[in-house]
DNA sequence: GCAGAATCATGCAGATCTTGAATGATTCTG
DNA sequence: CAGAATCATTCAAGATCTGCATGATTCTGC
C-alpha cells in the first residue's frame, strides 16, 4: 500500500502542476499513431488499411451490419465506409447484401475469405504487440490490456474479451 | 497468484489464437485517434493542432533544438517541420534563430508566451485525462501512465517522469 | 585555399485520407 | 397517397503529409 510521496514516479496531481507530457491522452496520441503505423506496415501486402481491419473487427464481434451503423460506431462519415466496404467487397472479405426488410439498408457480412484475412492479421497484430511492447514483461502486457479495454468499453467499441 | 486458465480474462496467448482485438498495437491505435480528436478539440481555440503541441513538448524537454533533429524525433518529414514552426512561430510560441556555429541550422527556443501556451495546453490535457479515463482510478491511471512510458522509451520521445 | 560533395531549411506539386453537400432510392407518417 | 425522413452513393473540396528540387552553408580531399 503506497501513499503518494514525493519520489512516487507518477504522481501526476501531487508533483506535476500539468505537464502535456504526463496526460494519459497525449501519450496515447503519440503511441497510438506509432502502433498504427507500424501496423499499417505490416498489413499493407493484404492491401488492406488500419481502417479496413477496424471494420471487419466490428462486423466479427456482430457490433454493426448496415454501414450507417458501422459509420457511427467508427465515428467516420458513412461515406468513408462506402470506400472502405467497396474495397473490402473487391478483395472478397465482405458481402454487401440488401436488407430485404429494408432496401436501403446494405448489411455487411464477413465472407469464408474475411474471416481468413481477419485472422492472419491477428496474427500479425500479435507479431507486432512482440516487438512493439518487447519491454514489458507478459504480466505487464495483460494489464496494459485490461486498462485500455477499460478505457475503450464506454466508446462502444468491442472489447478484446468479448471477441476472444 | 492466479494460474491461467479458461476464465482469465485477457490471457490472450493461452485463449486466443491471436485476435486482432486484443493485441495491444490495435487498440493503441484505435484509442490513440479517439484520445488526439479530443485533444485536438481541445486547443483548437489556441490555434493549435497536437503536432503543435509536440514540437513544443520536445523543445522544452530539450530533445531536439534544430528543425532537422524536430523531424527525426517525431518521425515526420523536414518540410513538415518547417509548416509547424512558421505557425508556432507566428503565434509567438516559439522563437527562429539561425546557429551561429552553423548558419544552416534553424535552431527553435520556446519563448516566454510559448511556455505559457505549453502550460494552457497542460492544464487542457489534464482536464481531458479526467473525462476519458473517468472510468479508471487514480491507481490505475498511474499505472497506465507509467505502462505508456515504458512503451514510449525505445522510441526517444521524452518520457513523462522526465519533464514532470 | 578551392572545387565538389554533403547538409540543412524551404517551397511546391502531388498523394492520401476524410468530410460535407447533392442525388436517388426506399421507407415512414399523417 | 403526398411529403418528410432515412440510407447509400457520388463528387468536390479541405486537411495532412511526403518527396523532390532549390538555394544557402559547411565539410572534404587535394
Amino acid at each position: 500500500m503506497q501513499i503518494l510521496n514525493d519520489s512516487a514516479p507518477y504522481s501526476m496531481a501531487a508533483v506535476a502542476p500539468g505537464k502535456v507530457n504526463s496526460s494519459v491522452v497525449f501519450r496515447l496520441g503519440v503511441l497510438g499513431t506509432m502502433a498504427a503505423d507500424l501496423f499499417a506496415a505490416r498489413i499493407e501486402p493484404h492491401e488492406l488499411k488500419p481502417r479496413h481491419v477496424g471494420l471487419m473487427v466490428l462486423l466479427d464481434a456482430g457490433k454493426a451490419s448496415s454501414q450507417l451503423e458501422v459509420a457511427g460506431v467508427m465515428g467516420v462519415a458513412p461515406s468513408l465506409v462506402v470506400a472502405l466496404a467497396d474495397h473490402l467487397e473487391k478483395l472478397g472479405a465482405i458481402q454487401r447484401v440488401r436488407d430485404p426488410d429494408d432496401r436501403r439498408r446494405q448489411v455487411l457480412t464477413l465472407t469464408a475469405h474475411g474471416r481468413d484475412v481477419l485472422a492472419a492479421c491477428g496474427e500479425l497484430a500479435h507479431t507486432v504487440d512482440a516487438e512493439f511492447a518487447a519491454g514489458l514483461t507478459a504480466a505487464e502486457r495483460t494489464a496494459l490490456a485490461g486498462l485500455l479495454d477499460r478505457l475503450t468499453a464506454p466508446h462502444g467499441l468491442p472489447a478484446a474479451a468479448e471477441t476472444i
